[in-house]
DNA sequence: TCTGCAGTTATGTATAGACATAATCGCAAA
DNA sequence: TTTGCGATTATGTCTATACATAACTGCAGA
């Protein structure tokens, strides 16, 4: 015998999954499901209360709770993190700073980061490379306003990404998924052909309203793809 | 004054985010912070047990509450839709049906789909076209064991994807996202020049077990990119 | 017809207590 | 030293109840 908790919520999500409850369609109010249980209303509620959550269904006060719109459909990319990959996998992985330098932004990355033209920023490209295969290209600008240590840190242990993640964990992030053509530059440093495919995936993190950094990654396409999984109900 | 539930929930939040609290730290247990918070545990109890659904924290029996590792992070890709986007850019949208038939799937697709190989499925090619301009090359198999009715589908009022949105939600999906360059049958299509980097969209999706469609979707690399937001805590 | 107020109702939040269960700890036996 | 078992403990689930709050309903008055 399962949970009650998980009974309730399995039939409701079936009922919705079948289509048997349309998008709009009104639920049985809490204490309708609380008689058909045979439990109290604190059980159905924190049901109800996480499929509402999850985005399944909405709910209002005095109104009651309908079946949400399946309006905007979510997939979950998983964002790797290259040694922990790289271990996993049972490969070695080592990393090439090529460039460092503290620089003001342009216009255009102005625009991106939603900071002054000007603002000082912490300008670092890295290279990837797992068994002496190049595998992608990062060029990372980091906010020194919001992260102030990093002027001084050189990289050795970390990797960029990796450091930052262990100090600043973000709230808020913008992602973009490109593909590009490699230029010549990124050809050499990647080892492949001029004109193949490449992912670039451009992230943008905000911690608690403060801009972090801005990384891109250049993947060879050949060689990489994201992967994602997702139920749409956990 | 706020809501108790939201200031705990704040309170452990803010601390993990800045840092304070570590990956791996042991979070207070349940009856210190209900005597802290001079609250119930069921409060802290339902404060602690959405956090852990959000996987800012592990809950282990006996062992007590540390601090999720923030391993894998997670981003959130919106999934288009084709006439919706379109009517939202106020732009005229139509697609065209390039091909359809019903035939056995060959070995690959097997293995990608974990069907037995032969198994009779639905091959859609289908056009996206945005003000006259083609915008996407889409491929799709359709399990008719899952869906029959698709068999009989025209496709005339809503594209194969948008069809199968309205008739089968789905419960699982995987989503890998790669770049290729274009070759010649869908460079001539999408109306671009051969070996431009496209993105690839490759999409499969199940309805509790079943398998339901796997949709490839190539758009130009130089007009698209897919964009995503994400917030760690909801 | 329109406006505003009071009543009703469904959900939101919180409590104090109960029992279940998994994981650990420590002691005792092999 | 190792194994096994019981005690302990923190979390998991659930109840019955209470009051708060938002929003709809309908009535009364302008």
């Amino acid at each position: 015998m399962k949970h009650l908790h998980q009974r309730i919520r399995d039939d409701i999500e079936a009922k919705i999954m079948s289509g048997e409850w349309a998008p709009g369609h009104r639920i049985p109010f809490e204490h309708e499901l609380m008689a058909e249980y045979g439990c109290s209303r604190m059980t159905v509620n924190k049901v109800l209360s996480t499929l509402a959550a999850n985005g399944l269904i909405t709910r209002r006060r005095r109104a009651g709770t309908v079946v949400a719109e399946p309006s905007n459909q979510q997939a979950v990319l998983q964002i790797q993190d290259f040694a922990l990959e790289a271990a996993r996998a049972g490969v070695e992985y080592r990393f090439k700073i090529l460039h460092r330098s503290i620089e003001p932004i342009d216009a255009a990355a102005a625009q991106r980061t939603g900071l002054p033209a000007g603002t000082e920023m912490l300008c670092v490209s890295t290279l990837h490379v797992m068994d002496d295969v190049p595998q992608a290209f990062e060029q990372r600008l980091i906010n020194l306003a919001t992260v102030p240590e990093a002027g001084e840190e050189p990289f050795k242990e970390d990797p960029p990404g990796t450091w930052l993640l262990r100090r600043v964990p973000w709230t808020d992030a913008e992602h973009i998924v490109r593909a590009v053509n490699a230029n010549g530059t990124l050809a050499k440093q990647l080892q492949i052909q001029t004109g193949t495919a490449c992912l670039m995936l451009e992230r943008r993190t905000w911690q608690a309203g403060a801009f972090v950094t801005e990384a891109r990654i250049t993947y060879p396409g050949d060689r990489h793809q994201l992967v994602g999984r997702f139920s749409p109900v956990a």
